[in-house]
Parts: structure tokens; C-alpha cells; sequence
DNA sequence: TGACTATATGCCAAAACGATATATGTCCGC
DNA sequence: GCGGACATATATCGTTTTGGCATATAGTCA
């Protein structure tokens, strides 16, 4: 999926500015399942906005730069919707940590821990704003599913990794297991 | 993590040529938290062993193009592990899945269901790889923890999705729900 | 005052993707 | 027995995306 499909869906929800696509993207639901940087979100709205799928409007800011506001049209949603329409690609999951895991052999037992850690707090923290949507977003059917999905694979994650971290506590201090 | 050090990676375990690092990323192991493509594997090869990280040896085929098997040289695994030392940066998700379950409402459910059931076979055809792995691949801690995390997270995004799939069918179809 | 964060847009080099080209062998079905 | 699909093997190339930087203003915190 490009950004250009990300850029229409996150403005079927309300209209926004580049910025505000970009905080929605990493503060609400979708920064579960969606990642986009500056450098694709600007150039997306801009070439949607001259085939006519979005409108802008200049918001006057005290202060700050103009906030170019963007909406979707009626043809920006018959576009998504034709998208959308087709059965999606596979899921594409990254993960250094696992990587990280693989290689534990050429890595000291404290770097192993430090990064076990550093993934749970990323897991909870995931886990606390999907908890924080479920109470802020309009609640749709999509919603919930989405956050649904996130709350299962995330739990499941974070019970997984806190048993790997007791057995290499008990491995290396078989008395002292945190 | 970029894709040199991918191959740093992929070769502690066997010499290989780029096709063979590609099939061992794609059927082994890695398939579940790495992904790289033939245009991103050659030149990263070539880097390295301009760079002295590798060395290259040529392997006569009949009929096929000659194979350009690597391995990773002393200098290559000192810098390998240099670069895993490092607490890992965040895992990236990025699902076209979630993406359309979120925006269900603008989908017809014939093309939710589909896709729910796509995923679903995805899902488990991950296991199988993963329960594959776990009988062929040579064991060592770093794999059983890969296998381990791969087999929790994905049971639990199975069993969320069928949950999710007979409340979809028993909405349209009270009475007979699959 | 100096460092940092937030708002807001945009550019650019480098990385990565994904499709395609090329060449050959094997295996399966019709 | 012949065509088509698929596996082996490497490499290129246009396009997309990333991630860092630049720019500008204003508020916060030490």
C-alpha cells in the first residue's frame, strides 16, 4: 500500500494537515499497523490534491505557518474505495530485536536483557495507546477490530518475551530470578 | 538494521550466494521478522567485500550461471557483532490488512470476509514454516527464541481473527454461523 | 541564555523495493 | 514430445520511501 492510500483513509476520519496526518499515523490506532515519514506524506497530499481527490484550505495561524488543510472528495473517496476494494498484500513485520535474538550467541548476556527490556516497554507502551484510543476515537466497527487485533498479537507478545526473560534470569543466577 | 548487516547475519550461519541468502530469508527462519529484496542483497554483497568483510569463491555450474558463494571473513564477524551490540531500534508493522479492517465500512463484507480469510491462511502457512524450522534448522538458543516468539504472536493473531470471522458471519447470518 | 519541544512544510541523498532481463535445466501434464 | 511452469542464478533500473536537514516562530524549563 503506498501513501497516497494512507493519506485518503487517515482523511475519511476528519480533515487534517500534513502534520496532523504524520501525529495521527504515530499517536492514534494506526501506529500499530502504519508507518510514513515527512518526505512521502507532503509529496502525496500534493499530487493527490492536483488529481482532485483532496481540497485544500489555508488555516491562519498566529504565530506558526499556515496550516494547509486538506479534505477528501467525492472522487477522493470512490478512489479509496476502489483501492481498498482489492483482497491486501501480506503483512510485512521488521523487527531488529528478534534479529538481535537470532545473533544472541555474539552478544553479551546484559546487552540480550537491556534489549528484552527496551521491547517490553515498547510492547506496554503500544499496548497503553491502543487502551487510550479505545476510550478517545469514535468507536467504528474498524476500530475495534483494529484494536482488537493489536490488544491479541501484543499481549501475547509481551507474556512470551516475560518468559524468556525469567528462564535467562534463572540460567545465569539459578537462586535470584527476578 | 539496513541490509549489510542482514548479510553479516545470514552468512554466521553458512556460506552463501545472494540467491541462496534471499531463499534462506524467505523460507527459513528469518521470513518472519526480515525482509530484503535481490536489489537491495547484491549490492550490499559487493560492498562488503569491497570492504574486506567477506570473501568470495566461484562455484562452476552446468549449465547455470556461475554461483558466487560468500563467506563472512574475521573482520566481517568483529563488525557484525559491533553492530548488534547496539540496543535495536523499534520493530515496524505494516499491515494493508488492519488498514482495510479499519476502514471495513467503506468495503463490502463479501471483500472483508475474503480478506480475513487470506490473512488467515497466511497466518498458517507462518506456522508451518516456523514448526518446519524448528525440526530442520540446527538449534542453538537463538532460534528456538525466534521460533518461540513467532509461534506466540502468530497463535494469538489466529485465534483473535477467528473470534473476529464468526461474529462478522453470525451478524449476516444469525442461524448459521460457520 | 541556552536547550529543547511543538508546529508546519519541504528538499534531497541514500536506501530499498519490485519488476524485469537473461540464460538454462527440470519436471509435469496433455 | 512439446509447451508451460518453475527453480537456479545474477544483475540492472526506475520508482518509492526513508531519514536527516533546513527554515521559521514560539513556548517551556533549567
Amino acid at each position: 500500500m503506498n501513501v497516497r492510500t494512507l493519506c485518503l483513509g487517515v482523511l475519511t476520519t476528519c480533515e487534517a494537515s500534513g502534520y496532523e496526518i504524520k501525529k495521527e499515523i504515530e499517536e492514534g490506532l494506526f501506529n500499530h499497523f502504519i508507518e510514513a515519514s515527512y518526505g512521502s506524506i507532503y509529496p502525496a497530499l500534493t499530487q493527490l490534491l492536483a488529481e482532485g481527490l483532496l481540497t485544500v484550505r489555508a488555516e491562519e495561524q498566529t504565530g506558526k505557518p499556515d496550516k494547509k488543510v486538506y479534505a477528501i472528495t467525492e472522487a477522493g473517496r470512490r478512489a479509496l474505495s476502489r483501492t481498498i476494494a482489492v483482497v491486501p498484500g501480506k503483512d510485512k513485520y521488521k523487527s531488529e530485536f528478534l534479529f538481535q535474538m537470532f545473533l544472541q550467541q555474539f552478544v553479551a548476556t546484559e546487552v540480550i536483557l537491556a534489549a528484552i527490556d527496551k521491547q517490553l516497554s515498547d510492547l506496554r507502551s503500544d499496548l497503553a495507546r491502543i487502551a487510550d484510543c479505545r476510550t478517545s476515537e469514535t468507536p467504528t466497527p474498524g476500530t475495534k477490530f483494529v484494536a482488537d487485533y493489536g490488544d491479541a498479537v501484543l499481549t501475547a507478545s509481551v507474556s512470551c518475551l516475560e518468559q524468556k526473560k525469567s528462564e535467562l534470569l534463572r540460567q545465569i543466577s539459578p537462586l535470584a530470578a527476578e
